[in-house]
RNA sequence: GGAGGGAUGGCAGAGUGGUUGAAUGCGGCGGUCUUGAAAACCGUUGAGGCUUCACGGUCUCCGGGGGUUCGAAUCCCUCUCCCUCCGCCA
C-alpha cells in the first residue's frame, strides 16, 4: 500500500496514477484523506484523555502508598465518567482505522514516470527483441509431440487431481529437473541466495505481497489451517524478512528459490490453456530482491538483464516488453514481461516477469532498513522468474524437434540431462 | 493427538497489580585516558502514532487478540509459537 502521508501531499499525482492504471473512479483519494483527518482528530482527543487518566491513576497510586484512603477514593470515583467517554472515542478509531486500510489497499501503487501510459496489452511497449523467430509449417506444437512420445500424461493427472495437473514421464519428468538445476545453478553463480521455501502461507504471508485483499481468488485455499497454497514463490520468499528492520549493509540481498506454483486460473479457456500453456500447477525458479529506495530501478534492469540472458543461454527467440500502466498489475511500479517464441503455434509466450513494487509490498509487511544515516525506511522489493518452467518446455520442444519428432536439446542442458536427444 | 513448562529491549536476564518503557550484564555508539590500541572510567543506546515551524508535549507497544481494575509486563480468557514427556509417523 501507498504511504498515507503521501496520498495526503501528493493527492493529485495519487489520482493520476491510478488513471493510468484503469481505475476510472479516484474518489476514494479523497475518502482515504478524510478518514485519515478523522481518525487523527479523535486520536488526538484519546491521547489527551488518556493523559489525563494516566496523571489520576499516578496520584491514586501515590496516594494508596502514602494510606491515605480516603482521598484515593474521591479521585477513583471522579474517573467513572471519562471511562465511557474514551471507551467510545476508542470504538469510533478501531472504526476509522479499519476504514481507513480497507480504502488504502483499494488504491493501486503508482506507476513509474519511465513507464509508458496505456490501457491494453497493444500499448505494450516491445523494448526488445532477441533472435529468429521460426516459421516452418512442419513444427508441432508441444502437445502433439509430447503425445507421440508419451512424455506428458494429462488424462491420468485429470483423473488423479483434475484439468491442469499433468503427469511428466520420463525424459520430459527429467527435463524438469533438469531445467530447474540449470536455473538455480545460474542464479546461485550470479550471487542469488538459495532458499527452499514452505509451499504453503499463512494469511498474513499472503496480504503481504499482495494476494489478499482481493486476489484470494487466484489461490487454492487450505481451510481448515488457514493456509493458502503458494501461487509463486514471490510470497514466501519476499515475506522470509517481513516485519524486520534490516540494516543497510545487509542490502542488496538476492534470493533464489524453486517451488511448484499453484493457481486457480478461473475463467481461463480455449487455446491459451491447450497442452502447457497454461497449468492449474507447474514449477517455477524465482528471484526475489530487496533492496535501498536508490537501487530499485538499476536492480530491475540488471534482473531483467539476467533473466534474459537464461533464455540467450538456451537460445530462444525472445522479446522483452516494457508493461504500459493499464497492464502492469495494482501493486507493481514498473514491469517487463518476457515472452519466448513458440515456433508449433506461432505466438509469444510469457515466460518471466520482471517487477519493481518500491516500496508498496514493503510497506504491507513492513519490511524495513537502517539507511546509512541510521534512519529507519521501508525497503524496496523486487521480484522476477528466472524463469517459468511449462513454457519454456514447450518453446523447447517445438524450437528444438527435427522433421524426424526428435528433440535436439540445448548444449546447456545436455549434463542435466544426460544425452543430446530425446 | 494427550500432559506439563515457557515467550520481556540487538542478545542474555530481573521483574507477580502502582511513580517500570522496564533492574543488571553483554553488545553498539560517543567521550576521558593513551603516540595508537586494549583495559578502566563516564555518558548514551527500542519501535510506532498524534501534536508542534521548532524546542518540546503526549499516547501506544513486555508473543497476538480480548477481559478484570482508578491503574496490568504482572490477574483471567483465548490464539500462535518454542521447550520437555507420552502417542503417532516419512
Amino acid at each position: 500500500m501507498l504511504d498515507i502521508n503521501f496520498i495526503r501531499e501528493n493527492r493529485e499525482l495519487v489520482k493520476q496514477g491510478m488513471s493510468a492504471k484503469g481505475e476510472k473512479d479516484h474518489s476514494i483519494v479523497d475518502q482515504v484523506i478524510e478518514v485519515d483527518e478523522e481518525w487523527r482528530s479523535v486520536v488526538t482527543s484519546i491521547d489527551r484523555l488518556r493523559a489525563e487518566s494516566n496523571k489520576k491513576s499516578k496520584q491514586i497510586g501515590e496516594l494508596m502508598a502514602r494510606g491515605e484512603r480516603e482521598e484515593a477514593q474521591a479521585l477513583i470515583a471522579e474517573t467513572g465518567e471519562s471511562k465511557d467517554q474514551l471507551k467510545k472515542l476508542e470504538e469510533s478509531k478501531e472504526a476509522l482505522q479499519a476504514r481507513r486500510e480497507s480504502l488504502l489497499y483499494q488504491i493501486p501503487n503508482i506507476p513509474d514516470p519511465s513507464v509508458p501510459v496505456g490501457k491494453t496489452p497493444e500499448e505494450n511497449e516491445v523494448f526488445k527483441e532477441w533472435g529468429e523467430r521460426l516459421d516452418e509449417t512442419w513444427r508441432k506444437p508441444h502437445w502433439e509431440l509430447a503425445e507421440q512420445k508419451g512424455w506428458i500424461d494429462f488424462e491420468r493427472g485429470a483423473k488423479v487431481t483434475g484439468a491442469g495437473f499433468p503427469f511428466y514421464v520420463g525424459d520430459m519428468a527429467r527435463l524438469q529437473r533438469a531445467l530447474i538445476n540449470f536455473f538455480i545453478n545460474e542464479a546461485v553463480g550470479e550471487g542469488y541466495k538459495e532458499l527452499q521455501a514452505p509451499y504453503f502461507v499463512n494469511e498474513d504471508s499472503a496480504r503481504g505481497t499482495g494476494q489478499i485483499p482481493d486476489k484470494e481468488d487466484m489461490m487454492y485455499e487450505i481451510g481448515r489451517d488457514g493456509f493458502f497454497a503458494i501461487p509463486t514463490a514471490e510470497v514466501p520468499v519476499t515475506n522470509f524478512h517481513r516485519s524486520e528492520i534490516l540494516s543497510h549493509d545487509e542490502l542488496p540481498l538476492y534470493y533464489v528459490a524453486y517451488t511448484p506454483c499453484w493457481r486457480r486460473e478461473a475463467g481461463s479457456y480455449g487455446k491459451d490453456v491447450r497442452g502447457l500453456n497454461r497449468l492449474h500447477q507447474f514449477d517455477k525458479v524465482e528471484l526475489v530482491k530487496i533492496v535501498t529506495p536508490e537501487e530499485s530501478m538499476n536492480e530491475l534492469e540488471t534482473l531483467r538483464i539476467y533473466a534474459e540472458g537464461l533464455l540467450e543461454k538456451l537460445k530462444l527467440p525472445y522479446r522483452t516488453l516494457l508493461m504500459c500502466t493499464g497492464d502492469m498489475g495494482f501493486t507493481q511500479s514498473k514491469k517487463y514481461d518476457l515472452e519466448v517464441w513458440s515456433p508449433g503455434q506461432q505466438r509469444w509466450l510469457e515466460v518471466s516477469s520482471c517487477s519493481n513494487f518500491g516500496s508498496y509490498q514493503a510497506r504491507r509487511m513492513q519490511l524495513r532498513y537502517r539507511n546509512d544515516k541510521e534512519k529507519i525506511e521501508m525497503a524496496h522489493t523486487l521480484n522476477g522468474s528466472g524463469l517459468a518452467l511449462p513454457r519454456i518446455v514447450a518453446s523447447i520442444l517445438e524450437t528444438y524437434q527435427n522433421e524426424q519428432g526428435d528433440v535436439v536439446l540445448p548444449d546447456v542442458l545436455v549434463p542435466f540431462m544426460g544425452k543430446e536427444i530425446i
